[in-house]
DNA sequence: TATGAATGAGACTTCATTCAT
DNA sequence: TATGAATGAAGTCTCATTCAT
């Protein structure tokens, strides 16, 4: 219904095209029955953004986590889940928004994705320091992969094969979770 | 002039407000004035692009390249210039968009941009794959850095020493410029 | 409940305000609720229609009747009645509908107010021509003390003693209520 | 054009009806015409709110005194002249807005007349206390004429006979313009 | 080289009203 | 006796675009 059709356009086409008129015209309705469900537009996006959150960010991570294993293994899961999801370019559209709800929503998931990603470095025996940067380098690279997904994707590992190259090079080089071994 | 105002609504707004009418009340002239010198909207997008383009991609190289050095001195200087460059949304924001005219743009200065940066791995001694690699990864960490500095600012180094620690991040560990040393 | 929440609007913001959807808000009701009620708007609006009729009408003259005293101490309590009502301006936003309903209970209170107040002069001994005069005019200055009232107050007597004020310039001098002493 | 539109909105149908699509709709032409022209309702709402007072009120007076005589002379011509005025319910209409723009302009206007009238009652010779005691009366009496013109026909004199009655009442007996004789 | 005027599409919002349950 | 859901008209406003001068 609404909420599910307010998410899909916030995810294929970004919060400016979660507005009530076009979605009326997408899911057969007319624009007052949107009045009726959401008082106004920023109503309805409030409504998207709250669906994203839980889908994007605390599902995934609840997912991953759910699956156990070491941190390493977690985090190897998480990338191949972000790395492969439709609409990478989701991200980039959430981030380059000026509206202030939206930016609120992209503050506290990226916060909140990033919290976890430092706990796995953490909980791999980084200390603290480390783990931060090496958590925010892998999200750097997320979400420096996430942009170029979604436009020029020529330049950018789309296969499946290429995504498992990208998910190894942020875990063994750009952002190594393993931790050096103990001695020289 | 035009194409001032219009590179500055597109570097400090984004594409969508490269429009005529925005810029003519900006610049105290009317539309019809606008239609004048460009025949459409499209148009307009199309003059601040290529000035973008130019001024955001081949100036930068140019100034980098005349400043001489190693290649890791070259790569440093690059670095700190896109890292501190005002508005790194813009970047998102162009990505983000959903404009052919945008994206074409988008996808020629990344294909320029990534073929200097690894050439610069090239020349810093490392064998083409490995090279590509890095520039990919160091590439990747730029964006991720200009989406977040339009937005979650709280989450991204902006003082001078913090860009300064994000640069050498990127120099010796994310993407090391450095080749290893010949013998263990 | 709805007719008295009905009247309320009425009174306080007109009868364009007399609408289901408001006032439902108002109720903490639906407006499936209001239209179990009431039919239509104008189902609504007649019935705050009468409910003014008969309290800002024909209760004001039984109090004022029924606390007797000769014809210019009743015009005196009436001016002091209707001088002192809150929301004046309600009579100027009546006066002002175009709707046929709202024209139609404003013909019927103002003949019944003006009859009343030239009944008071003929009880006073007024002939008939010059007690109608005389109503008239002191009806007139009401409703133009209304319509000041709701708008700039400034210009108007408010306080109580400026209230007493006007209606003894009404008693006395605008359409005196005494008789002309028998002989010079 | 859209201001005489407006101007005849204001007056024959009140604040509300000055808007921008019914008045293209009038016209004939397009809302986006209207909004080339004022940028705003509000702002087309302010054109014929100006208009009306220059009208309504500034013409008014300068034709007044343009035509001389004595003061009860000037005044007996404006009685004339806004008693004949045609839809005299825009009075009551602008004094039962609730726009704040309305009540400037309303507050604005009535200031204006009623110090013209009480300025000639000074000039008849009355002290300024008790000339404008008589001015405000002779007011409220049009302004509640206006009221009843515009709602209850059949209680007010609308024949050129009862206005001119209507007049000398006002001018002999609710405010006497001609000050008492010197001595008893 | 512009300006002024206008058009029309698209989106926002408010309500009176209807209707199945 | 309601409630929830939906419709549609009317008004708001912003812009890309066109065009005569």
């Amino acid at each position: 219904d609404w909420i599910e059709a307010a998410l899909g356009a916030l995810v294929s086409a970004g919060p400016a095209a979660v507005a009530i008129e076009p979605l009326a015209a997408t899911l057969g309705a007319t624009k007052g029955s949107g009045y009726w469900h959401f008082s106004s537009r920023s109503d309805l996006l409030a409504a998207a953004l709250g669906e994203y959150r839980r889908r994007y960010t605390a599902e995934v991570i609840d997912t991953v986590e759910a699956g156990g294993g070491s941190p390493g293994e977690r985090l190897a899961r998480l990338l191949d889940t972000v790395l492969a999801m439709p609409d990478p370019a989701t991200e980039t559209r959430m981030l380059s928004s000026s509206d202030e709800q939206v930016l609120a929503a992209v503050e506290e998931v990226t916060r909140a994705r990033i919290t976890y990603v430092i706990r796995l470095y953490r909980e791999a025996g980084w200390a603290p320091a480390e783990a931060r940067r090496r958590g925010q380098a892998a999200y750097l690279v997320f979400l420096g992969y996430a942009g170029l997904s979604g436009s020029v994707r020529s330049l950018v590992p789309r296969s499946p094969a290429g995504r498992r190259r990208l998910r190894d090079l942020v875990l063994s080089e750009v952002a190594p979770i393993r931790p050096p071994a103990p001695s020289g």
